[in-house]
DNA sequence: AGCACGCCGACT
DNA sequence: GTCGGCGTGCTC
């Protein structure tokens, strides 16, 4: 008898073992087909694995130079159904990476080898059941209200005929609870939950609303939890009781379900559902999709801002479509405010970052004893320093950018530089290095510049910054969440991160310090996300009742972008982004993939990504787009080129990737490309 | 991903 | 004369 295994390193192939005969009953007692069930194996020289069978043989594939036998069984169980092992094969396929690299996926879930060292195998028998949950703070659902009443019952409906509903609910309409009531009917029937969430917006507030009404029901997962709460959330899926519904990020897609019933992916929108570094470049929000498919399951996408995708889906029938736009406890909209910025520059009036409008606003807002929230989404204090003589930049010495200049954080006694690629951090030179001259300027700013600045202009106001600099330990992002929510703090400045849970009723002025910066960069999603960060930004405003204002700043008032988020016309920017996708052939009309050439020797890089493209315009024509040095034209020491596939949706998937893959390896077979790093990313974010 | 094998600079 | 740099090749 030969197993087919499953390593976690990132190799295409399975690879044969022999189950050695005194392990034959042993294994098969555990799983007839042994399928899902850990191995300790042996691999190269001394190096020992535990990989998963992924099916049994009876006899080994011709021309192995050897097999070597099974080393130990490692669980007790099979810890993954074919289900998973299917799932895990369409991700290699479709986002074209290899097996291996998805195990890797789901291994380190666990931190998914925690898990194996101390976890499963060592609990020979499942824990003695604990007593029934009765915790003492499980409380009953609320009511719905009619029109969460009333948009439950069309999801249920939608859902009758359509694998995925789309639900369209302005910030505040109450969707959370409005899913509690769809988990709980799913665990009446005896089915498991998945609840995905960006990881930005799994803070405590969410969970431990979600606790009082799940109680021992409810597991959660994310990067921070403790290696015995991932091993529970695992046992307690694989028995079937115990946690049953999982709250959890974008790699929860891995665990093992068992019975899966129902997903929901909250704020289905969020770029952060795709990963991009290592592979599998999943997106979780596609993924879930299909993994919802696998089980029989059904599909809820929550957002205020749906995705391009979604909406387009919904709205060819492909989706069922619900929306929600009464907010909650009668809390009106916020006004939203256009002040033009280029004008006030020219009047001589912007004297500092901030428009004479916006800073009475804050006054008024102040003096009422009410909170303030100012955006701008760039952290530090200056994306760049200029040396005032020689127009000098401070550049990464391993990427092509410039570095971010950091006024309050220090290296060694100096002012820090840090590169927002790939973290590299330096010291701020005192003199020029060009031309030794000491007066420098700041081009741009950042949530630091802008802390800076309003504490110098409201001295008297308590005021804090929320960015991943300020909130870099999870203590110090629920402390500044909990002052806030206490009303300690009266302004609080930040990047995208307070667009997402925050959920406090006293802020009733909301300030978008550069609008223009949201919408000025190069990819054809700028003013998708730039409509959605300004309108989640905007939805902080005004909760509970109280009147509101949003103030956006920007030197194109009368952009068609800024006039959608200023009427809150969301089908106004999809209409527009449609046309647009369209006619340049961008999804959801295409399907994207890019190609990420990367080498040491830019010459090298330029020639391959050369040649490659050649070879693939044999084929696919004028949808090969490239090759192009990106705007940062070199990461870390190695120089990249890019080729974009633009392919029509109906397109066979399996044919583009046998054109990729006999690609791929006519190049690298040039010597001169051998040690080429080629990275896919299908559906780009 | 590891880990070993294999060819060129600064040291006891 | 060696120790060790990491380039590249392989793993059932």
């Amino acid at each position: 008898m030969y197993a087919e295994v499953i390593l976690p390193v990132p190799l295409s192939d399975t690879y044969t073992y022999l189950v050695p005969p005194e392990m034959e009953i042993q294994l098969l007692s555990i799983q007839s087909d042994a399928i899902g069930v850990l191995v300790r194996v042996e691999f190269g020289k001394n190096k020992h694995y535990v990989g998963v069978i992924s099916h049994l043989r009876d006899s080994p594939p011709d021309n192995l130079p050897s097999i070597k036998p099974l080393l130990a069984i490692e669980s007790e169980q099979p810890l993954f159904g074919m289900q998973q092992i299917r799932f895990w094969e369409w991700i290699a396929h479709y986002y074209l990476c290899r097996w291996g690299e998805v195990f890797h996926a789901v291994i380190s879930a666990t931190r998914l080898t925690s898990l194996i060292d101390k976890g499963i195998m060592e609990n020979k028998k499942p824990k003695k059941k604990r007593l029934p949950a009765v915790e003492k703070n499980v409380q009953l659902l609320h009511p719905l209200n009619i029109f969460q009443q009333q948009a439950c019952q069309a999801i249920r409906q939608q859902l009758q005929t359509k694998e995925v509903c789309l639900l369209h609910g302005v910030t505040a309409s109450g969707k959370t609870e409005l899913y509690m009531h769809l988990i709980e009917e799913i665990l009446q029937q005896g089915k498991q939950v998945l609840y995905l969430l960006p990881e930005i917006a799994l803070t405590t507030h969410i969970t431990e609303r979600l606790r009082r009404f799940f109680g021992d029901r409810l597991g959660i997962y994310h990067s921070k939890i403790t290696a015995s709460e991932r091993v529970k959330i695992w046992q307690d899926l694989l028995r079937g009781e115990g946690y049953q519904v999982i709250l959890g990020v974008r790699s929860s897609i891995f665990l093992p379900f068992k019975s899966l019933g129902l997903v929901i992916v909250d704020e289905e929108h969020e770029p952060s559902y795709k990963q991009q570094d290592p592979a599998p470049r999943y997106h979780a929000r596609n993924a879930a999709i299909v993994l919802a498919k696998m089980y029989g399951a059904k599909v809820v996408l929550g957002s205020a801002t749906p995705s391009i995708e979604s909406f387009y889906n919904a709205q060819s029938g492909k989706y069922g479509y619900v929306s929600l736009n009464q907010r909650f406890e009668a809390s009106e909209l916020p006004t939203l405010i256009p002040v033009n910025t280029k004008e006030l520059k020219r009047k001589k009036q912007m004297k500092t970052i901030f428009s004479p409008v916006l800073l009475e606003k804050m006054q008024e807002t102040l003096d009422k004893g009410e909170q303030v929230l100012l955006f701008q989404n760039r952290r530090g204090f200056a994306p760049a320093r200029v040396c005032k003589l020689c127009d000098w930049t401070p550049q990464c010495r391993y990427c092509d950018i410039s570095l971010t200049y950091h006024k309050n954080a220090h290296l060694h006694g100096k002012s820090l530089l840090s590169c927002h690629y790939c973290g590299r951090t330096y010291q701020l030179p005192q003199a020029c290095p060009e031309c030794g001259n000491n007066d420098w300027k700041t081009l741009g700013f950042g949530t630091e510049k802008v802390e800076e600045e309003i504490t110098a202009l409201f001295p008297g106001a308590a005021v804090e910054r929320m960015d991943a600099d300020s909130t870099k330990s999870k203590t110090a992002l629920e402390g500044i969440l909990s002052r806030f929510g206490k009303g300690e703090t009266q302004i609080l400045i930040g990047t995208q991160m307070i667009s997402k849970g925050l959920d406090f009723d006293k802020v009733s002025l909301v300030g978008i310090l550069n609008a223009d910066a949201l919408m000025n960069f190069p990819d054809f999603r700028a003013y998708e996300r730039a409509y959605q960060l300004m309108s989640q930004v905007s939805g902080r405003a005004g909760r509970r009742g109280k009147h509101s204002e949003v103030v956006i700043q920007t030197s194109h008032p009368e952009h068609p972008l800024i006039q959608t988020v200023l009427q809150q016309d969301y089908e106004g920017m999809y209409a527009l982004q449609s046309e647009e996708r369209q006619a340049f052939h961008y999804p959801p009309f295409y399907r994207l993939i890019a190609l990420n050439l990367k080498h040491k020797k830019e010459n090298i890089v330029r020639e391959a990504a050369d040649a490659w493209a050649v070879l693939l315009t044999q084929r696919l024509g004028d949808r090969v787009i490239g090759p192009d040095k990106p705007a940062i034209g070199h990461i870390q020491n190695l120089h990249i080129r890019k080729i974009l596939l633009k392919i029509e949706t109906q397109a066979s998937f399996s044919q583009v990737r046998e054109y990729l893959e006999d690609t791929k390896s006519r190049i690298v077979s040039d010597p001169a490309f051998r040690n080429l790093i080629v990275q896919y990313d299908v559906d780009p974010v």
